[in-house]
DNA sequence: TATTGTTATACTCTATAACTATA
DNA sequence: TATAGTTATAGAGTATAACAATA
């Protein structure tokens, strides 16, 4: 039944992640946000004001696709732009911003503590920081 | 420097899978094959001939993708079908097939080898658990 | 009736090049 | 000279609906 891929941890990897973001897409679906909003909204309730550019390089998005994701959620009152000189422009969020932050963040913790129960108790302490060691800096 | 996000296991899984598959992406280029293509000749040198619907049940692809990807890699002659019955296409690689795939075996392992070691050793027994908890079945 | 292979289509995510305006 | 924000575009991955033919 299982084929002889699934021992290969970048398939695994794979397999794993798309599984996950599935879920978490279908989860955030009902708030009409996608992933890469979510994580924006997230980011910037720990800190404050940021550009696009730091939200960008801080979540591994190219400069370019900043546009039309900041777009949508300024389309949708999330967030707000505001000039910090003629060259940059601080992303906060709007009120609403805040409130739907708030739902997010239920969401996620709930989304987090099932995908961590998914995992043997005695794989769970290793996880993410083996995760971290493939990707961070 | 490190974001809030970093401690969330969805969000390091997604981030490290990103990281991993564009590895993995940038190694197999040089062979003119995708990852689903590479995956798909692994499959196949380790089940003889499967089903378009078999592949794609096993590595998570709709059928409906399944027909784009089967093409690529029957126009670079990696691959042929062969009618099982009327309905029903065996796949089976060609010769230049298992002449591709052990290239894609030799760079694979080495994929799998350079990954593992970025993990400190005490959390590497537990990561491909851990992942394959996330999504089989 | 369920499954296979297929077509067509659309949406999302990601990547690159180029441009302007400013620090 | 490097960076910010933007435009346009292309590629790749994924998802759905529908269809004819066959098991």
């Amino acid at each position: 039944m299982p084929n002889p891929l699934d021992s290969l941890p970048g398939y695994a990897l794979n397999r794993a992640a798309q599984a996950m973001m599935a879920e978490l897409g279908s989860r955030l679906a009902p708030l009409d946000l996608r992933i890469a909003e979510a994580s924006l909204l997230l980011l910037l309730g720990s800190k404050a004001a940021m550009t696009s550019s730091e939200i960008g390089r801080a979540l591994g998005i190219a400069r370019a696709n900043m546009v039309p994701l900041l777009g949508r959620l300024e389309a949708a009152s999330l967030i707000a732009r505001e000039p910090i000189d003629r060259k940059s422009l601080a992303i906060t969020l709007t009120a609403a911003g805040k409130r739907m932050l708030k739902k997010v963040e239920t969401l996620t913790r709930a989304f987090e503590e099932d995908l961590l129960s998914r995992i043997p108790a005695e794989h769970r302490a290793h996880f993410v920081p083996a995760l971290n060691a493939l990707w961070q800096h």
